[in-house]
DNA sequence: ATCTGAAATCTGATATACCAGATGTCACGC
DNA sequence: GCGTGACATCTGGTATATCAGATTTCAGAT
Protein backbone atom coordinates (compact mmCIF):
# COMPACT_ATOMS: atom_id res chain seq x y z
CA UNK A 1 0.00 0.00 0.00
CA UNK A 2 1.55 3.23 -1.23
CA UNK A 3 0.83 6.40 0.32
CA UNK A 4 1.73 9.34 -1.32
CA UNK A 5 2.97 12.52 0.72
CA UNK A 6 1.52 16.16 -0.29
CA UNK A 7 -0.66 14.54 -3.47
CA UNK A 8 2.60 14.02 -5.03
CA UNK A 9 1.91 10.41 -6.79
CA UNK A 10 5.43 9.89 -7.98
CA UNK A 11 6.99 9.80 -4.91
CA UNK A 12 8.58 6.44 -4.20
CA UNK A 13 7.16 4.59 -1.05
CA UNK A 14 10.55 4.11 0.97
CA UNK A 15 10.16 4.02 4.53
CA UNK A 16 11.94 6.42 6.94
CA UNK A 17 15.10 4.52 8.17
CA UNK A 18 14.71 4.10 11.96
CA UNK A 19 17.52 5.81 13.15
CA UNK A 20 18.41 3.30 15.60
CA UNK A 21 19.78 1.29 12.65
CA UNK A 22 22.88 3.20 13.00
CA UNK A 23 25.27 0.93 13.54
CA UNK A 24 27.97 2.72 15.65
CA UNK A 25 31.33 0.81 17.29
CA UNK A 26 29.83 0.89 20.37
CA UNK A 27 26.85 -0.13 19.71
CA UNK A 28 28.43 -3.20 18.05
CA UNK A 29 30.91 -3.92 20.50
CA UNK A 30 27.81 -3.63 23.09
CA UNK A 31 26.09 -6.59 21.27
CA UNK A 32 29.28 -8.87 20.74
CA UNK A 33 30.41 -8.52 24.52
CA UNK A 34 27.04 -8.68 26.18
CA UNK A 35 26.54 -12.03 23.37
CA UNK A 36 29.72 -13.29 24.69
CA UNK A 37 28.78 -13.16 28.16
CA UNK A 38 25.51 -14.62 28.07
CA UNK A 39 26.65 -17.13 25.80
CA UNK A 40 29.06 -18.12 28.75
CA UNK A 41 32.27 -17.08 27.17
CA UNK A 42 33.64 -16.08 30.81
CA UNK A 43 33.51 -17.60 33.59
CA UNK A 44 31.59 -15.45 36.81
CA UNK A 45 33.73 -13.70 38.85
CA UNK A 46 36.69 -13.37 35.54
CA UNK A 47 37.84 -10.06 34.78
CA UNK A 48 37.17 -7.96 31.56
CA UNK A 49 40.38 -5.34 30.53
CA UNK A 50 39.19 -2.30 28.72
CA UNK A 51 42.59 -1.72 26.92
CA UNK A 52 42.69 -5.16 25.89
CA UNK A 53 38.89 -5.69 24.53
CA UNK A 54 40.30 -2.86 22.63
CA UNK A 55 42.79 -4.12 21.05
CA UNK A 56 40.63 -7.02 20.79
CA UNK A 57 38.20 -4.97 18.74
CA UNK A 58 41.09 -2.65 16.77
CA UNK A 59 39.58 0.67 18.56
CA UNK A 60 40.12 3.08 21.25
CA UNK A 61 38.47 2.73 24.97
CA UNK A 62 36.18 5.03 24.43
CA UNK A 63 33.61 2.97 22.78
CA UNK A 64 34.47 0.04 25.09
CA UNK A 65 33.60 2.02 28.13
CA UNK A 66 30.92 2.83 26.79
CA UNK A 67 29.65 0.10 25.99
CA UNK A 68 30.22 -1.31 29.20
CA UNK A 69 28.63 1.16 31.62
CA UNK A 70 25.63 -0.09 29.41
CA UNK A 71 26.80 -4.03 30.38
CA UNK A 72 26.94 -2.56 33.49
CA UNK A 73 23.68 -1.24 33.90
CA UNK A 74 21.65 -3.97 32.77
CA UNK A 75 23.67 -6.24 35.76
CA UNK A 76 25.96 -8.86 33.42
CA UNK A 77 29.19 -7.11 34.64
CA UNK A 78 30.18 -4.94 37.81
CA UNK A 79 32.71 -2.18 37.55
CA UNK A 80 35.02 -2.01 40.56
CA UNK A 81 36.63 1.98 40.04
CA UNK A 82 40.62 1.39 39.16
CA UNK A 83 40.26 -2.28 39.88
CA UNK A 84 38.73 -4.13 37.40
CA UNK A 85 35.22 -5.15 35.40
CA UNK A 86 34.22 -8.22 36.55
CA UNK A 87 31.56 -10.73 35.02
CA UNK A 88 28.79 -11.00 37.17
CA UNK A 89 26.56 -13.42 34.92
CA UNK A 90 26.33 -16.70 35.73
CA UNK A 91 23.51 -19.72 35.87
CA UNK A 92 21.73 -18.56 38.68
CA UNK A 93 21.66 -14.86 37.11
CA UNK A 94 20.10 -16.59 34.71
CA UNK A 95 17.56 -17.71 36.26
CA UNK A 96 16.58 -14.49 37.70
CA UNK A 97 16.95 -13.26 34.54
CA UNK A 98 13.64 -15.75 33.49
CA UNK A 99 12.15 -14.51 36.59
CA UNK A 100 12.06 -10.84 35.90
CA UNK A 101 10.91 -11.52 31.89
CA UNK A 102 8.25 -14.10 33.55
CA UNK A 103 6.87 -10.99 35.80
CA UNK A 104 7.01 -8.34 32.93
CA UNK A 105 5.82 -10.34 30.30
CA UNK A 106 2.72 -11.93 32.70
CA UNK A 107 2.24 -8.38 33.57
CA UNK A 108 1.78 -6.88 30.17
CA UNK A 109 0.02 -10.12 28.95
CA UNK A 110 -2.40 -8.79 31.49
CA UNK A 111 -2.67 -5.44 30.08
CA UNK A 112 -2.98 -6.49 26.40
CA UNK A 113 -5.89 -8.59 27.41
CA UNK A 114 -7.51 -5.29 28.77
CA UNK A 115 -6.60 -3.03 25.52
CA UNK A 116 -6.40 -5.55 22.73
CA UNK A 117 -8.71 -3.67 20.13
CA UNK A 118 -10.87 -6.05 17.78
CA UNK A 119 -8.38 -6.07 14.66
CA UNK A 120 -5.00 -6.45 16.94
CA UNK A 121 -6.86 -9.96 18.60
CA UNK A 122 -7.73 -11.01 14.79
CA UNK A 123 -4.07 -10.89 14.02
CA UNK A 124 -3.28 -12.57 16.87
CA UNK A 125 -5.41 -15.74 16.47
CA UNK A 126 -4.10 -15.40 12.86
CA UNK A 127 -0.50 -15.53 14.25
CA UNK A 128 -1.38 -18.53 16.02
CA UNK A 129 -2.94 -20.53 12.97
CA UNK A 130 0.03 -19.81 11.10
CA UNK A 131 2.42 -20.96 14.08
CA UNK A 132 0.00 -24.66 14.04
CA UNK A 133 1.23 -25.28 10.33
CA UNK A 134 4.33 -24.12 11.44
CA UNK A 135 4.43 -26.74 13.81
CA UNK A 136 3.22 -29.69 12.04
CA UNK A 137 5.56 -29.05 9.21
CA UNK A 138 8.56 -28.61 11.59
CA UNK A 139 9.88 -25.32 10.38
CA UNK A 140 12.39 -24.27 13.07
CA UNK A 141 13.49 -21.13 11.79
CA UNK A 142 9.59 -19.86 10.82
CA UNK A 143 8.69 -20.90 14.12
CA UNK A 144 11.58 -18.67 15.99
CA UNK A 145 10.61 -15.75 13.89
CA UNK A 146 7.01 -16.49 14.54
CA UNK A 147 7.62 -16.77 18.12
CA UNK A 148 8.62 -13.01 18.04
CA UNK A 149 5.70 -11.63 15.86
CA UNK A 150 3.47 -13.16 18.37
CA UNK A 151 5.29 -11.74 21.48
CA UNK A 152 5.46 -7.96 19.50
CA UNK A 153 1.75 -8.20 18.86
CA UNK A 154 0.76 -8.76 22.61
CA UNK A 155 3.88 -6.15 23.73
CA UNK A 156 2.03 -3.55 21.00
CA UNK A 157 -1.50 -4.58 22.03
CA UNK A 158 -0.37 -3.68 25.97
CA UNK A 159 0.44 -0.26 24.70
CA UNK A 160 3.64 -0.68 26.79
CA UNK A 161 6.30 0.89 25.36
CA UNK A 162 9.08 0.85 28.70
CA UNK A 163 7.83 -2.58 29.76
CA UNK A 164 8.34 -3.97 26.39
CA UNK A 165 11.76 -2.24 26.12
CA UNK A 166 12.55 -3.96 29.78
CA UNK A 167 11.75 -7.68 28.68
CA UNK A 168 13.66 -7.44 25.75
CA UNK A 169 16.73 -6.82 28.11
CA UNK A 170 15.87 -10.35 29.71
CA UNK A 171 16.74 -12.48 27.13
CA UNK A 172 20.07 -14.78 27.80
CA UNK A 173 19.64 -16.60 24.66
CA UNK A 174 19.76 -16.60 20.93
CA UNK A 175 18.26 -17.73 17.93
CA UNK A 176 21.08 -20.90 17.65
CA UNK A 177 19.95 -21.84 21.00
CA UNK A 178 16.43 -21.61 20.01
CA UNK A 179 16.88 -23.79 17.05
CA UNK A 180 17.61 -26.51 18.80
CA UNK A 181 14.42 -26.22 20.88
CA UNK A 182 12.14 -25.99 18.30
CA UNK A 183 13.80 -29.16 16.84
CA UNK A 184 12.14 -31.27 19.20
CA UNK A 185 8.45 -31.85 18.28
CA UNK A 186 7.23 -32.37 22.11
CA UNK A 187 8.65 -28.93 22.77
CA UNK A 188 7.25 -27.15 19.22
CA UNK A 189 3.91 -28.74 20.49
CA UNK A 190 4.00 -27.90 24.17
CA UNK A 191 4.91 -24.35 23.32
CA UNK A 192 2.26 -23.98 20.53
CA UNK A 193 -0.71 -25.43 22.74
CA UNK A 194 0.66 -22.43 25.44
CA UNK A 195 0.58 -19.47 23.18
CA UNK A 196 -2.90 -21.05 21.63
CA UNK A 197 -4.32 -20.79 25.04
CA UNK A 198 -2.41 -17.18 26.27
CA UNK A 199 -4.07 -15.68 22.82
CA UNK A 200 -7.64 -16.83 23.71
CA UNK A 201 -7.09 -15.91 27.12
CA UNK A 202 -6.16 -12.07 26.07
CA UNK A 203 -8.72 -11.82 23.05
CA UNK A 204 -11.60 -12.98 25.21
CA UNK A 205 -9.93 -10.47 27.58
CA UNK A 206 -9.40 -13.15 30.73
CA UNK A 207 -6.69 -10.83 32.56
CA UNK A 208 -6.09 -12.57 35.14
CA UNK A 209 -5.99 -15.90 33.06
CA UNK A 210 -3.67 -14.38 30.44
CA UNK A 211 -1.06 -13.32 33.50
CA UNK A 212 -1.04 -16.39 34.80
CA UNK A 213 -0.56 -19.11 31.39
CA UNK A 214 2.38 -16.26 30.53
CA UNK A 215 4.10 -16.48 33.40
CA UNK A 216 3.85 -20.60 33.56
CA UNK A 217 4.99 -20.33 29.82
CA UNK A 218 7.98 -17.99 30.42
CA UNK A 219 9.70 -20.39 33.27
CA UNK A 220 8.57 -23.21 31.54
CA UNK A 221 10.32 -22.43 28.19
CA UNK A 222 12.60 -20.48 30.15
CA UNK A 223 13.83 -23.58 32.29
CA UNK A 224 14.51 -25.49 29.16
CA UNK A 225 16.59 -22.97 27.71
CA UNK A 226 18.49 -22.94 31.18
CA UNK A 227 18.94 -26.94 30.99
CA UNK A 228 20.28 -26.27 27.38
CA UNK A 229 22.58 -23.19 28.00
CA UNK A 230 24.30 -24.65 31.35
CA UNK A 231 23.70 -28.36 30.58
CA UNK A 232 23.72 -30.35 33.93
CA UNK A 233 24.88 -27.77 35.99
CA UNK A 234 23.03 -27.22 39.38
CA UNK A 235 22.85 -24.49 41.49
CA UNK A 236 24.86 -24.49 44.53
CA UNK A 237 23.95 -27.03 47.52
CA UNK B 1 29.41 -6.70 68.81
CA UNK B 2 33.15 -6.66 68.23
CA UNK B 3 34.67 -9.31 66.49
CA UNK B 4 38.30 -9.67 66.68
CA UNK B 5 40.60 -11.53 64.16
CA UNK B 6 42.89 -14.05 64.58
CA UNK B 7 42.77 -13.76 68.43
CA UNK B 8 44.38 -10.58 68.40
CA UNK B 9 42.17 -8.49 70.63
CA UNK B 10 43.14 -4.88 69.90
CA UNK B 11 42.50 -4.48 66.31
CA UNK B 12 39.90 -1.74 65.83
CA UNK B 13 37.00 -3.31 64.86
CA UNK B 14 36.33 -1.03 61.27
CA UNK B 15 34.39 -2.57 58.35
CA UNK B 16 35.62 -3.18 55.09
CA UNK B 17 34.93 0.03 52.76
CA UNK B 18 32.35 -0.80 50.10
CA UNK B 19 34.05 -0.18 47.01
CA UNK B 20 31.23 0.89 45.31
CA UNK B 21 30.96 3.99 47.56
CA UNK B 22 34.29 5.38 45.51
CA UNK B 23 32.48 8.51 44.13
CA UNK B 24 33.49 8.91 40.68
CA UNK B 25 32.92 11.94 38.80
CA UNK B 26 30.77 9.62 36.12
CA UNK B 27 28.84 8.41 39.23
CA UNK B 28 28.15 11.78 40.32
CA UNK B 29 26.67 12.65 37.17
CA UNK B 30 24.58 10.14 36.48
CA UNK B 31 22.85 10.47 39.68
CA UNK B 32 22.22 14.48 38.77
CA UNK B 33 21.20 13.99 36.03
CA UNK B 34 18.84 10.55 36.65
CA UNK B 35 17.01 12.76 39.39
CA UNK B 36 16.86 15.69 37.08
CA UNK B 37 14.67 13.81 34.38
CA UNK B 38 12.79 11.73 37.37
CA UNK B 39 11.89 14.96 38.90
CA UNK B 40 10.33 16.66 35.67
CA UNK B 41 13.59 19.09 35.33
CA UNK B 42 13.20 18.00 31.37
CA UNK B 43 10.17 17.68 29.01
CA UNK B 44 9.55 14.82 27.41
CA UNK B 45 11.00 15.06 23.54
CA UNK B 46 13.71 17.69 25.15
CA UNK B 47 17.57 17.32 24.08
CA UNK B 48 20.13 17.01 26.11
CA UNK B 49 23.59 18.61 24.62
CA UNK B 50 26.73 16.38 26.38
CA UNK B 51 29.39 19.40 25.55
CA UNK B 52 26.82 21.80 27.96
CA UNK B 53 25.92 18.96 30.19
CA UNK B 54 30.21 19.01 31.09
CA UNK B 55 30.19 22.74 31.39
CA UNK B 56 27.45 22.79 33.75
CA UNK B 57 29.17 20.22 35.72
CA UNK B 58 32.64 21.85 34.79
CA UNK B 59 34.12 18.33 33.71
CA UNK B 60 35.18 16.82 30.59
CA UNK B 61 32.70 15.09 27.84
CA UNK B 62 33.79 11.96 29.14
CA UNK B 63 32.32 11.09 32.21
CA UNK B 64 29.16 12.72 30.77
CA UNK B 65 28.59 10.47 28.16
CA UNK B 66 29.17 7.27 30.14
CA UNK B 67 26.77 8.15 32.57
CA UNK B 68 24.52 9.18 29.75
CA UNK B 69 24.91 5.57 28.49
CA UNK B 70 23.85 4.28 31.70
CA UNK B 71 20.78 6.58 31.91
CA UNK B 72 19.84 5.42 28.53
CA UNK B 73 19.86 1.75 28.96
CA UNK B 74 17.21 2.42 31.80
CA UNK B 75 15.32 3.63 29.12
CA UNK B 76 14.52 7.34 30.53
CA UNK B 77 16.77 9.07 27.50
CA UNK B 78 17.27 7.87 23.71
CA UNK B 79 19.91 8.79 22.32
CA UNK B 80 19.85 9.13 18.39
CA UNK B 81 23.55 8.98 16.91
CA UNK B 82 24.89 12.11 15.81
CA UNK B 83 21.76 13.71 16.35
CA UNK B 84 21.51 14.44 20.13
CA UNK B 85 20.54 12.76 22.76
CA UNK B 86 16.31 12.83 23.88
CA UNK B 87 14.06 12.59 27.03
CA UNK B 88 12.03 9.76 27.16
CA UNK B 89 10.54 10.02 30.43
CA UNK B 90 7.10 11.27 30.99
CA UNK B 91 3.84 10.32 32.97
CA UNK B 92 3.23 7.50 31.02
CA UNK B 93 6.94 6.34 31.19
CA UNK B 94 6.11 6.99 35.11
CA UNK B 95 2.97 4.64 35.19
CA UNK B 96 4.99 1.42 33.47
CA UNK B 97 8.15 2.07 35.85
CA UNK B 98 5.51 1.66 38.33
CA UNK B 99 3.65 -1.47 37.04
CA UNK B 100 7.21 -2.87 36.35
CA UNK B 101 8.05 -2.77 39.77
CA UNK B 102 4.73 -4.03 41.00
CA UNK B 103 5.31 -6.91 38.54
CA UNK B 104 9.09 -7.66 40.19
CA UNK B 105 8.15 -7.13 43.33
CA UNK B 106 5.29 -9.18 43.43
CA UNK B 107 7.30 -11.55 41.98
CA UNK B 108 10.61 -11.36 44.50
CA UNK B 109 7.54 -11.54 47.52
CA UNK B 110 5.94 -14.89 45.91
CA UNK B 111 9.49 -15.99 46.20
CA UNK B 112 9.96 -14.65 49.15
CA UNK B 113 7.15 -16.52 50.95
CA UNK B 114 8.50 -19.37 49.89
CA UNK B 115 12.40 -18.84 50.84
CA UNK B 116 12.51 -16.98 53.67
CA UNK B 117 13.49 -18.66 57.50
CA UNK B 118 12.12 -18.44 60.72
CA UNK B 119 14.95 -15.75 61.62
CA UNK B 120 14.28 -13.86 59.09
CA UNK B 121 10.38 -13.40 59.36
CA UNK B 122 10.84 -12.52 63.03
CA UNK B 123 12.74 -10.34 61.81
CA UNK B 124 10.30 -8.96 59.07
CA UNK B 125 7.16 -9.34 61.80
CA UNK B 126 9.50 -7.36 64.45
CA UNK B 127 9.81 -4.22 61.63
CA UNK B 128 6.19 -4.03 61.26
CA UNK B 129 5.70 -3.72 65.11
CA UNK B 130 8.07 -1.06 64.83
CA UNK B 131 6.21 0.72 62.02
CA UNK B 132 3.15 0.21 64.04
CA UNK B 133 4.94 2.51 66.34
CA UNK B 134 6.43 5.00 63.92
CA UNK B 135 2.84 5.01 62.00
CA UNK B 136 1.59 6.33 65.30
CA UNK B 137 3.49 9.01 66.39
CA UNK B 138 3.46 10.23 62.52
CA UNK B 139 7.40 9.78 62.50
CA UNK B 140 7.60 10.78 58.32
CA UNK B 141 11.31 10.21 58.03
CA UNK B 142 11.65 6.81 60.38
CA UNK B 143 8.36 5.42 58.23
CA UNK B 144 10.77 6.13 54.98
CA UNK B 145 13.73 4.27 56.36
CA UNK B 146 11.62 1.45 57.91
CA UNK B 147 9.97 1.24 54.55
CA UNK B 148 13.18 0.52 53.07
CA UNK B 149 14.01 -1.74 55.38
CA UNK B 150 10.75 -3.68 55.05
CA UNK B 151 11.21 -3.73 51.61
CA UNK B 152 14.97 -5.02 51.65
CA UNK B 153 14.22 -7.81 54.47
CA UNK B 154 11.92 -9.00 51.49
CA UNK B 155 14.67 -8.50 49.05
CA UNK B 156 16.98 -10.80 50.95
CA UNK B 157 14.70 -13.36 51.74
CA UNK B 158 13.64 -14.20 48.53
CA UNK B 159 17.80 -13.96 47.50
CA UNK B 160 17.06 -12.72 44.31
CA UNK B 161 20.29 -10.11 43.68
CA UNK B 162 19.48 -9.42 40.33
CA UNK B 163 15.74 -8.87 40.63
CA UNK B 164 16.65 -6.73 43.90
CA UNK B 165 19.07 -4.33 41.48
CA UNK B 166 16.23 -4.35 38.66
CA UNK B 167 13.34 -2.93 41.33
CA UNK B 168 15.98 -0.10 42.37
CA UNK B 169 15.45 1.22 38.97
CA UNK B 170 12.17 1.10 39.23
CA UNK B 171 12.05 4.07 41.46
CA UNK B 172 10.76 7.64 40.08
CA UNK B 173 9.89 9.68 43.33
CA UNK B 174 12.89 10.45 46.03
CA UNK B 175 13.04 10.50 49.64
CA UNK B 176 11.54 14.37 49.90
CA UNK B 177 8.03 13.23 47.92
CA UNK B 178 7.80 10.54 50.06
CA UNK B 179 8.12 12.46 53.06
CA UNK B 180 4.99 14.54 51.68
CA UNK B 181 3.10 11.13 51.47
CA UNK B 182 3.91 10.40 55.02
CA UNK B 183 2.50 13.55 56.37
CA UNK B 184 -1.20 12.26 55.60
CA UNK B 185 -2.44 10.13 58.48
CA UNK B 186 -4.86 8.01 56.08
CA UNK B 187 -2.05 6.89 53.78
CA UNK B 188 0.11 5.90 56.79
CA UNK B 189 -2.06 4.04 58.16
CA UNK B 190 -3.40 2.33 54.53
CA UNK B 191 0.74 1.74 53.80
CA UNK B 192 1.02 0.13 57.36
CA UNK B 193 -2.10 -2.73 57.21
CA UNK B 194 -0.81 -3.56 53.80
CA UNK B 195 2.87 -4.09 54.67
CA UNK B 196 1.48 -6.09 57.63
CA UNK B 197 -0.31 -8.15 56.03
CA UNK B 198 2.18 -8.86 53.25
CA UNK B 199 4.35 -9.36 55.70
CA UNK B 200 2.17 -12.17 57.16
CA UNK B 201 1.00 -13.81 53.96
CA UNK B 202 5.31 -14.03 53.85
CA UNK B 203 5.83 -15.67 57.33
CA UNK B 204 3.08 -18.17 56.76
CA UNK B 205 4.26 -19.30 53.12
CA UNK B 206 1.30 -17.69 51.06
CA UNK B 207 2.71 -17.33 47.85
CA UNK B 208 0.08 -16.99 45.67
CA UNK B 209 -1.64 -14.65 48.23
CA UNK B 210 1.80 -12.26 49.29
CA UNK B 211 2.35 -12.03 45.26
CA UNK B 212 -1.17 -10.61 45.07
CA UNK B 213 -1.25 -8.30 47.92
CA UNK B 214 2.69 -7.00 46.67
CA UNK B 215 1.14 -6.14 43.74
CA UNK B 216 -1.62 -4.20 44.72
CA UNK B 217 0.43 -2.56 47.45
CA UNK B 218 3.19 -1.13 44.90
CA UNK B 219 0.33 -0.55 41.88
CA UNK B 220 -1.78 1.77 44.86
CA UNK B 221 1.24 3.83 46.75
CA UNK B 222 2.26 4.34 43.11
CA UNK B 223 -0.80 6.07 41.76
CA UNK B 224 -0.25 8.02 44.79
CA UNK B 225 3.47 9.04 44.13
CA UNK B 226 1.96 9.63 40.07
CA UNK B 227 -0.70 12.10 41.47
CA UNK B 228 1.72 14.11 43.40
CA UNK B 229 4.17 14.12 41.14
CA UNK B 230 2.75 14.97 37.65
CA UNK B 231 -0.17 16.82 39.36
CA UNK B 232 -3.25 16.87 37.69
CA UNK B 233 -2.37 15.95 34.75
CA UNK B 234 -4.24 12.76 32.87
CA UNK B 235 -2.65 10.49 29.87
CA UNK B 236 -3.98 11.75 26.50
CA UNK B 237 -7.73 10.96 25.42
C1' DA C 1 8.62 33.91 -4.16
C1' DT C 2 10.47 29.33 -4.26
C1' DC C 3 13.55 25.64 -4.93
C1' DT C 4 18.29 23.87 -4.95
C1' DG C 5 22.46 22.66 -2.97
C1' DA C 6 26.96 24.02 -1.19
C1' DA C 7 28.96 25.51 2.94
C1' DA C 8 28.89 26.66 7.80
C1' DT C 9 27.72 24.73 12.00
C1' DC C 10 25.95 21.65 15.48
C1' DT C 11 26.12 17.10 17.61
C1' DG C 12 27.63 12.87 19.09
C1' DA C 13 31.54 9.34 17.98
C1' DT C 14 36.15 8.06 18.29
C1' DA C 15 41.15 8.32 19.26
C1' DT C 16 44.78 9.48 22.26
C1' DA C 17 47.29 11.17 26.23
C1' DC C 18 47.63 11.45 30.81
C1' DC C 19 45.93 11.07 35.86
C1' DA C 20 45.34 8.54 40.08
C1' DG C 21 43.91 4.73 42.85
C1' DA C 22 44.93 -0.28 43.63
C1' DT C 23 47.98 -4.07 43.56
C1' DG C 24 52.08 -6.65 43.29
C1' DT C 25 57.07 -7.03 43.81
C1' DC C 26 61.10 -7.22 46.25
C1' DA C 27 65.13 -5.17 48.49
C1' DC C 28 65.97 -3.93 53.13
C1' DG C 29 66.20 -4.14 58.11
C1' DC C 30 65.04 -6.47 62.23
C1' DG D 1 62.65 -15.99 58.37
C1' DC D 2 59.53 -12.30 58.27
C1' DG D 3 57.35 -8.01 58.35
C1' DT D 4 57.90 -3.31 56.25
C1' DG D 5 57.45 0.00 52.85
C1' DA D 6 59.19 2.19 48.62
C1' DC D 7 58.42 1.61 43.86
C1' DA D 8 57.08 -0.47 39.49
C1' DT D 9 53.01 -1.56 37.27
C1' DC D 10 48.21 -2.51 36.26
C1' DT D 11 43.54 -0.67 35.93
C1' DG D 12 39.92 2.31 35.23
C1' DG D 13 38.95 7.56 35.28
C1' DT D 14 39.24 11.96 33.09
C1' DA D 15 40.61 15.55 29.75
C1' DT D 16 41.23 17.03 25.10
C1' DA D 17 41.50 16.94 20.13
C1' DT D 18 39.65 15.44 16.07
C1' DC D 19 36.30 12.92 12.99
C1' DA D 20 32.06 12.53 10.59
C1' DG D 21 27.07 12.45 10.16
C1' DA D 22 23.00 15.64 10.54
C1' DT D 23 20.97 20.05 10.32
C1' DT D 24 20.70 24.70 9.22
C1' DT D 25 21.71 28.67 6.63
C1' DC D 26 21.56 31.27 2.73
C1' DA D 27 23.33 32.75 -1.81
C1' DG D 28 22.07 31.91 -6.41
C1' DA D 29 19.15 30.07 -10.03
C1' DT D 30 14.50 29.61 -11.84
Amino acid sequence: MIEAKQGVGRVAAFERIDPAFQLTVRDHVYRAIRSAILSGAFATGEKLNERQLAEQFGVSTTPIKEALRQIETEGLVETLPRRGIAIRFSMQWAEEMILARAALESMIARLAAKRIDKPSGAELLATVDVMKTATKSGDADKLIALNETFHDHIHRSSRCGYLAKLIERQQFYDASIRRIIHLDPAERQKALDEHASIADAIVIGDADLAERLMRNHVVRSGETYLSIVFGQQKAPE
